[in-house]
DNA sequence: CTTGCACGTAACCATCGGGTTAGATAGCCT
DNA sequence: AGGCTATCTAACCCGATGGTTACGTGCAAG
């Protein structure tokens, strides 16, 4: 239950319900009742994965009459696709390259960090 | 504990250390003492947090000496983008139109039952 | 005012997740 | 052989999560 954004935002999406809610939404703003008829279970379970999704900042909760309309909100997803970039070097075309380059890399490292660990007792 | 390989995924990033794994093997290859060093805690620790990694398919094991080195394997978080990606189309420039067209909606909603509510008296 | 509906909270239960310590297993080094 | 090191497994603790049912709240409509 760390309070790093990041993680919240990860966990939120780490279940298949929430994400499909999210693709709901992607369709425009909808409230609670419309949200738990494709998914079957109770009202207050489908409320407790609003509150995660809330929490992580994926939606907004607005008050109208007696519905409660949530939207998507997705700056998070935003931050999820920026952190996930940093590592695009490893997927596309140059990765085979990159893996052997580091490899080779890290055994020069390897010997390095030993030697510093052993100076350090 | 869904089985679907997103939310495996999306579950093991969910974590500051195992994300710090991640950055760090994403410097090279390494084993597992060298893994838990930076993080205070014990080895079983460091081990289940790669055991979840491992799951997830993010990491790879390989077998040398007495030393299991470990090799990030970047193919989830190239799913992971494609899936985020999906919902580009909110974030950047047509996100803004759109907020604003889903807020006039919703006021112009609100007015229908504001008015219809006075016809009514 | 009373009924009905949408939504939320409360209390509870089962399971999972992250962490610990203690003890196996396996491979190098004298 | 016997010890040292690195890794994993087992058993356990405790807080978080995902779900349930039952009840409370707010609003609108009859």
């Amino acid at each position: 239950m760390p309070a790093d954004a990041l993680s919240l935002t990860f966990a939120a999406l780490a279940d298949p319900t929430r994400r499909a809610i999210l693709k709901r939404l992607a369709a425009g703003t909808a409230n609670v009742k419309e949200l738990s008829r494709p998914f079957d279970m109770s009202g207050p379970a489908v409320c407790k994965h609003l509150r995660v999704l809330e929490r992580a900042g994926l939606i907004r909760r607005g008050r109208e009459a007696q519905s409660r309309p949530c939207q998507l909100e997705p700056a998070p997803l935003k931050q999820v696709v920026a952190w996930a970039e940093g590592y695009r070097a490893f997927w596309d075309a140059g990765f085979d390259r990159l893996d052997v380059y580091l490899q080779k890399a890290h055994a020069q490292r390897r010997k390095e960090v030993r030697d510093a660990r052993r100076r350090k007792r």
